[in-house]
DNA sequence: GTACTCTGCGCC
DNA sequence: AAACGGCGCAGAGTAC
């Protein structure tokens, strides 16, 4: 077997950020530049597509059924592969069981996936040629006069820069391998996944472009009108507006501005992270409120995502890559290009159908008469712009309250699993455990005691402490209240669960202070080389770069009450940022049970493909397939979804499973 | 111009 | 005993 690590360079004037890479080989601007081949790791070779002797070298590589391929991302380099090596320049196809991806491991091993970055945090021999990469880059921009400028010079010190690259990930190949044998298998469905791509709309996107421009013009100029010339999105200077004019906000968030517009609209807002206290203010200024009813409005960059589908979507109407294999640490996908994960979910009012044939007019005064606030309606519809093809249909299932399922399986909260088992209102028999109500007393219309009860359930299960339950949940109750609700999961509801934490804790700590082995609750933590790995349930593993020991002042710490202990930090990317953080028992718990929620998903996942039901797309506890049947039932999916693998069979996760059949994406 | 940081917003 | 989990994208502002 021979191991080929390629890299393509390429030019274009289409944007390959905003498209992505299926999208971009498409385009007929786009030229491939040159290919850096490596043979076995020691054997380079720079490939260019006029040139015979490399053509006939590269030509027998791809010929040959024993040969794999590696590349950093190897979704780009398939993509150029497929749309023009193949159809334009005559190569043979490479399978996807050839292609092997260095991206994915550093996912999966959770260092940054970026090769730059990546051989930067591994200290590797080979780094990445910066200022090659700019000059590639250049490679695509128009000059003023119109023209590329692709001067023999420039090509020179792209197939330099392109050799360099190649060193950089024969040396990340070397360093961290490939994937094991089970997310191999996750790896390709991903990469199925991916190039099978979303239908969109196109129309609709179309209209919905139109219902904006009709109606956000006005909007945009009354907010200048009265601000002086801002726009909604100048966060700092509408800030100093609003002060000059004689009010105060501690910001411009849409969830401060419907407290002070007293406008907060649903008893949901348990659901909120990050709510936070606001002192009394006075009433608004009618100016001042106007221009945050306008600001709350146009914040949001969501219908943004109009203009990035109509970008990304390919010759076919489908969107391809449009989520990242193991983006977060615990292996769950992460969204890209439109980020198909977090469309608005709306306000569960809205009709779909009248929606969409509201918005397919193109009409904003239309929308405004039938069913109000046409940006809203707009923002509220923009996950219909995903469709299924004619004649076929989109089906859903989402696992629910997966986290909170798992999390009482594992720590083995027999009770409570079996509450959920039969179908039961956990988050009323939480209430009652807060209220200190007899078991029973508690109803589905005891609103207000139930949301309690159920941000308990859902927060409480990672160590959350009373003072940021009070902050998210209940900043109107008392220190005493909240303390009470916390007390009350851990003490009364769910007493196994925080011994889960502390073993945990203990058992990741002691594998740190020893290098040794230690296990807890069916987690093996074991090091790795530079790695802390922890063994879960399901068999799969879940990496920390970098542990280190450190003497730490607990978040508890006073004088009179000085604690400080030895705890253990790894290394991960937050906001871009590469960053030292603190491992606890809470944040272990929660990336064990997300990662054990995610490899249900998976098993569910693989068993669709196997039964001709397509997955187009993945958000975190839900399934989207396309089924090749015309008349798809939300029941086989579901049956699917039940169906749970021998671990969580094991640990009697109960499972639960909500969904639907249209011919548009929804909630 | 480009890269980076910060704020904000949306999701599970 | 005690602990704010996981993401990606857009726009503004700033440094280079």
């Amino acid at each position: 077997m021979r191991v080929v690590v390629l890299d393509f360079e390429t030019a274009s004037a289409c944007d390959l950020k905003l498209s992505g890479a299926w999208r971009y080989a498409e385009d007929p601007t786009t030229d491939v530049i040159c290919a850096s081949v490596t043979v076995n790791q020691h054997d380079s070779f720079l490939w260019t597509p006029n040139h015979v002797n490399s053509t006939q070298r590269l030509n027998a590589l791809a010929a040959d059924p024993e040969t794999i391929f590696v590349a950093h991302n190897a979704g780009f380099e398939k993509a150029i592969w497929r749309r023009i090596m193949v159809p334009v320049l005559g190569f043979p196809d490479i399978v996807n069981s050839r292609w092997h991806d260095t991206m994915a491991v550093c996912a999966m091993r959770r260092i940054p996936l970026d090769l730059e970055h990546a051989a930067k945090v591994l200290n590797l021999p080979q780094q990445k040629d910066s200022e090659g990469s700019k000059i590639t880059l250049g490679l695509s921009k128009l000059s003023k006069k119109g023209w590329y400028d692709r001067s023999a010079e420039k090509l020179l010190r792209t197939y330099q820069y392109c050799m360099q690259d190649s060193n950089t990930e024969v040396a990340l190949l070397d360093e961290i391998g490939y994937l094991p044998e089970g997310e191999r298998d996750v790896w390709l469905m991903d990469q199925k996944i991916n190039e099978r791509g979303v239908r969109i709309d196109k129309e609709f996107v179309r209209r919905a472009q139109q219902v904006i421009a009709g109606t956000q013009a006005p909007l945009l100029r009354e907010f200048a009108g009265l601000t002086g010339g801002l726009k909604p999105t100048q966060v700092d200077k509408v800030k100093g507006w609003v002060e000059r004019e004689g009010y105060w906000l501690p910001d411009l968030k849409k969830e401060t501005l419907a407290r002070v517009l007293g406008s907060v609209e649903s008893t949901e807002k348990g659901e909120d992270f990050y709510g936070h206290d606001l002192p009394d203010l006075p009433a608004m200024p009618d100016r001042v409120a106007r221009a945050m009813a306008i600001r709350a409005l146009l914040g949001s960059a969501s219908i943004k995502k109009l203009a990035r589908m109509d970008a990304c979507a390919g010759m076919d109407g489908r969107a391809r890559g449009l989520v990242q294999y193991h983006a977060a640490g615990t292996g769950r996908w992460g969204g890209r290009l439109l980020q198909p994960q977090n469309f608005p979910r709306g306000t569960g009012k809205h009709d779909p159908d009248a929606a969409v044939a509201a918005i397919l007019t193109g009409d904003h005064e239309w929308v405004q008469t039938l069913l109000g606030e046409p940006t809203a309606v707009v923002q509220n519809s923009l996950r219909h712009a995903l469709v299924a093809n004619p004649g076929r249909a989109l089906v859903a299932g989402d696992f629910s309250g997966i986290e909170m399922r798992v999390v009482l399986a594992l720590a083995g909260q027999h009770d409570k699993t079996a509450l959920l088992a039969t179908g039961k209102d956990v988050y009323v028999d939480m209430a009652d455990d807060i209220y200190k109500k007899p078991k029973g007393t508690t109803t589905k219309k005891d609103i207000a005691e139930r949301t309690i009860g159920k941000n308990t359930v859902l927060g409480c299960g990672f160590q959350m402490g009373w003072q940021t339950f009070k902050r998210r949940y209940c900043p109107d109750q008392t220190d005493e209240f909240a303390q009470g609700v916390v007390s009350a999961y851990r003490k009364e509801w769910a007493p196994e669960v925080p011994k889960l934490w502390y073993a945990l804790d203990e058992a990741a700590l002691d594998t740190v202070r020893t290098g040794e082995p230690h296990e807890a609750y069916g987690v093996e933590f074991s090091i790795d080389g530079r790695w802390l790995v922890a063994r879960i349930p399901s068999g799969r593993k879940l990496w920390y770069f970098n542990p280190q020991l450190r003497r730490k002042r607990m978040p508890w710490y006073t004088e009179e009450n000085p604690d400080v202990r030895e705890v253990w930090t790894f290394q991960t990317q937050k906001m871009g940022q590469w960053i030292t953080v603190d491992a606890y028992g809470g944040i272990l718990t929660e990336n064990v049970v997300q990662a054990l929620a995610r490899d249900l998903l998976v098993h569910a996942m693989f068993l669709c493909e196997r039964e001709n039901m397509p997955v187009v797309l993945t958000v975190h506890d839900e399934i989207v397939i396309e089924p090749l049947m015309k008349d798809a039932k939300f029941s086989t999916l579901e049956q699917i979804m039940t169906e749970t693998t021998k671990w969580a069979k094991g640990i009697q996760v109960p499972i639960a499973v909500e969904g639907w059949v249209a011919e548009r994406y929804r909630k």
